[in-house]
DNA sequence: CGAAAATTTGACATGACTCAACTGGAGTGG
DNA sequence: CCACTCCAGTTGAGTCATGTCAAATTTTCG
């Protein structure tokens, strides 16, 4: 298939490895998705913008995240290579953004328009199920995380996030790591010191 | 159809309001819907139990939560009538479930056996979509709340709460509410205090 | 090399928690 | 139908985890 390059192949190995897909309707999807290539600080998506796009990380690293009353950052979701990033709150009602989603490194992506996978979910029934199956994972992930935030202290959270997600931590600067955990740089420093 | 009663009702809504579903099917999927009774603080699914089923609240009200290691309670998720609950993980791995389900008041819930669901998940392709879509919303739902969270005072969490859930909170006592908030009974009774 | 960005430090402030005692209402049984 | 218990809610004093602010230091990178 001619899309055998690095970047699809995460693509491919994400939907095989939850559902069946036939050869050519796997290659009907995989095509169309459109790559797209983003240098360190770019923005995806703006607040304000529609998410039109569902979108899937080939390469890089990417942040979502949100500005508070205070202006504040709160940063929702880290994304590396395998995984899906968005506002999926402006994807699904079609309002503007909320959050920003913006590449913490150098990266690529694979997007694919919302007209397009509507249409796409008809043609390939398998794809519906893939969707389900991704949401219903990152529902209980989020779950645990926000139980992690009601329940432990902040140097838990931290081990937790560190023995989590080793590869994340070696790409993104410590400040947005405190503002994932929701605690505050500072803070996050001075729990560093201690041992 | 024979399921008209009120419980089933509620159940109907919910599916066509997000999906098509031709009548036959729509029949289909109801009758594979098992009612059940639960009295005033009976458990629908206790902490180490497997949950098998996914459950709809007809009627009454529930709520999920989880014990910390310093034995604290921390709720999930209130439900009333026609929203889901479950210990979704241990649903979805078929592992020993993390939450308890209690019902908070006397309550009828729907429960369909996950066998039984995905085995129409192939006959009912709309079923498919509307669990997707349902988890889409679930998730972006828990993702504002996780935000309110990390972004917001205890004293603007309850507001919030009581604008966007003022029939709930009617059904469940304060100190539930306080634990679905993040903070103590104690403390939210003193927000209350000051006007 | 120099400027900007990230991290660290320390003094001080505060939102929210803990604990223990008290109040009040809702059963329950004698 | 009263007395008793139990559970939810309230109060207040003292404490602690984490935040704020501002300055100093280190790292990154053009």
């Amino acid at each position: 298939m001619s899309f055998s390059n690095q970047a699809y192949k995460a693509l491919i190995g994400d939907l095989t490895s939850l559902v069946e897909i036939p050869e050519h309707q796997l290659s009907l999807v995989i095509s169309s998705f459109k790559p797209k290539k983003l240098t360190k600080k770019a923005y995806l998506l703006n607040k304000g913008e529609v998410s039109n796009h569902m979108r899937f990380v080939a390469e890089g690293c990417l942040r979502s995240y949100m500005l508070d009353n205070n202006g504040q950052e709160h940063i929702l979701q880290f994304g590396i290579s395998g995984w899906w990033v968005n506002d999926l709150y402006s994807y699904l009602t079609r309002k503007p953004a909320t959050h920003f989603v913006q590449a913490i490194q150098p990266s690529t992506v694979l997007q694919i328009h919302r007209d397009t996978l509507e249409k796409l979910y008809n043609r390939v029934p398998s794809l519906e199920r893939f969707f389900r199956i991704k949401f219903q994972n990152a529902y209980t992930a989020l779950q645990e995380r926000h139980l992690d935030k009601m329940s432990l202290t902040a140097k838990d959270r931290y081990e937790n996030f560190r023995r989590k997600y080793r590869d994340i931590e070696q790409m993104v600067p410590q400040y947005m790591i405190a503002s994932y955990l929701g605690i505050t740089p500072e803070f996050l420093s001075a729990m560093r010191k201690k041992e």
